[in-house]
DNA sequence: ACGTCGTTTGCAATCGTTTGCAATTACGAC
DNA sequence: GTCGTAATTGCAAACGATTGCAAACGACGT
């Protein structure tokens, strides 16, 4: 079933078929021609092969999606809304996992070029700028998702993580908490760095101050780590009311912690996550945490990606989208302070 | 950058060249010509062009993959097994949402085929079957993922919900209970209407039964439906004392209308869940849960499809892949009976 | 009646591979 | 020295579409 019957059964050259199938050529060929061979296409059930197409056009309507990890709950809406942005216009997403390890990623990479992708969105951690620039610069279009380049060689959308900690602060603060402790996710992952600066900033921005004493830095976004981390600055001596955390995980080992200090949450110390995960709603107590628009971020990466593909200037723009705060009950006002 | 170029570098035809870089046909080449080929290749950085290839072998080596919704967390763990088993065969699946809407899924069935798909996997709960059976009447195998065909006519795999109720109901007997009730999902999924027969059975096995008003039905897999199906059974004035949901969504609407209703989980009843979600096992108390092995089924599935696509006999058979039970806080002994 | 122009269509090359077939070469057997 | 055979390699035709170019055709003004 090829172009060839159609025109066949058309009565007309296939060269005429390519044209009046083409929504950008049917202009060209006269308008009962053009219906007659569309009632032949649908007759026969002709749909034209996008790989042929592809070749002579040089474009494969694909786009290549690197992500850590698929099973992470934070990437699934970000590609459905990257999914969702580009299926609109025909183009179909090839994601693959990379599992943050630099000999999958170049694999990857080269696999997905190899399949003449014509961009890329890229959202893993640490896939080393080299390659990445590399392709960019060769022509392929590239969106970094969730992180950017130092230099902004590169466009990126990323989630306004500092204003995710003032927000997570202003809360806090509100309640009439003073002395807030941050439980920090890895320092060396630009999420993790930039919500430890925005709370830095934050907290001043209320004639607050973090003493080294009140925040710990967690190795990795686990419960584990976001456990030792907090019980690091737990014991550290001073007293805590609050704690915002890196991200919900961190939340949780913050819980744990807790829980293993006869310490209550609300009553003695108030919790805030970030990310927003789900059924996080239904930890007891149920977590507030700093919403990220996830979809959001994926429809407007691909929409950035989809604006340079169809010749706009690349842009080496970083995009913020702006978080929300999800007030649920892990936050109580301040309890007097001991001895009041 | 073409096979041209690396043959002109290398000197030999670029049929040659071809030849030589293809693994199967790599025994035709002189081997010292093959090394010098593959070192032009080297060199110029080569890669050869997939969509090409495609074009002319017929194969583009991409799966098409159905799912409902990639943001529900059943199935990401199972795309990773599908990807990782592909990927490892230089596949590539294109994943599509169809959000078990009838247009979406023809409108992607037909994208995909326009795509050349050399297969396809679908984990789509109601796709007519239909579509899905001309497709692989025409040639183009299919598997089926978490759902079967009545009449087997497509090779399946799926949980074996019938064992897992059983895990469950021996569970609870164990523990003493016997006024066991079920909150059901719908009836008209297959995954629903399984767990709901396995759960007689196994009672049967006990020589327990469940009378009707002991199963309430939800029309979803919903929490609100959960704890509308369990609220209904707890108002039917029988005793209950344990209640096997349709999985973790319909349980946690089970905690919803205990809690509504001031009873306490597990000491005056028993929830089991299923399909054990990400953090289930930090809800308050952890939800015990029968868990399925996502990844694997992946797995199997991707297997299934690669059999079939090197020509193996496309055995329409069902694979069942067993469930295991986490046991967790949500169950307990059976309290003595009231009044003794 | 003729040149011109615009519209519509056909022709054929092309995209980058793969692959059946033929041509070339080397080599040992006779 | 000739011939058959096997091992290599070159040749060219595909695969199914797109597209620049030219041909065909009618209409129209002069």
């Amino acid at each position: 079933m090829t172009i060839r019957d159609v025109a066949k059964l058309a009565e007309v050259h296939p060269g005429t078929v390519s044209r009046a199938l083409n929504e950008e050529t049917r202009a060209l060929v006269n308008f009962e021609t053009a219906e007659r061979v569309r009632r032949a296409a649908e007759q026969l059930g002709y749909r034209p092969n996008r790989i042929a197409r592809g070749l002579k056009t040089n474009r494969s309507f694909t786009i290549g999606v690197l992500i850590p990890d698929l099973t992470n709950p934070l990437f699934p809406p970000i590609l459905r809304g990257i999914e969702d942005r580009l299926e609109q216009v025909g183009y179909t997403a090839l994601i693959v996992n990379t599992d943050n390890d630099p000999v999958h990623e170049r694999r990857h990479l080269e696999a997905l070029l190899a399949r003449q992708v014509d961009g890329f969105i890229a959202a893993t951690a640490r896939l080393d700028t080299g390659s990445l620039a590399r392709v960019a610069a060769d022509g392929t279009p590239v969106v970094l998702v969730n992180r950017s380049l130092e230099d902004g060689a590169l466009p990126a959308v990323t989630v306004d993580d500092r204003h995710g900690s003032r927000l997570a602060v202003d809360h806090v603060v509100a309640l009439g908490h003073t002395q807030i402790a941050h439980v920090a996710g890895p320092q060396n992952v630009s999420t993790g760095h930039r919500r430890y600066l925005g709370l830095l900033d934050a907290l001043r921005a209320h004639g607050l101050e973090a003493p080294a004493e009140r925040v710990g830095f967690a190795a990795a976004f686990s419960e584990p780590e976001g456990e030792r981390a907090c019980s690091a600055v737990l014991d550290g001596g001073g007293r805590v009311t609050a704690i915002v955390a890196g991200n919900d995980r961190l939340a949780i080992g913050c819980y744990d912690a807790l829980e293993a200090r006869g310490l209550r949450c609300p009553e003695d110390v108030s919790i805030i996550g970030f990310n927003d995960m789900p059924f996080i709603d239904r930890l007891r107590p149920p977590l507030t945490s700093v919403r990220i628009p996830q979809r959001e971020i994926g429809a407007v990466a691909a929409d950035l990606l989809l604006g340079q593909l169809s010749g706009e200037p690349p842009d080496a723009r970083e995009i913020l989208v702006a978080p929300s705060l999800i007030v649920r009950s892990s936050t109580a006002p301040a309890a007097a302070a001991p001895g009041s």
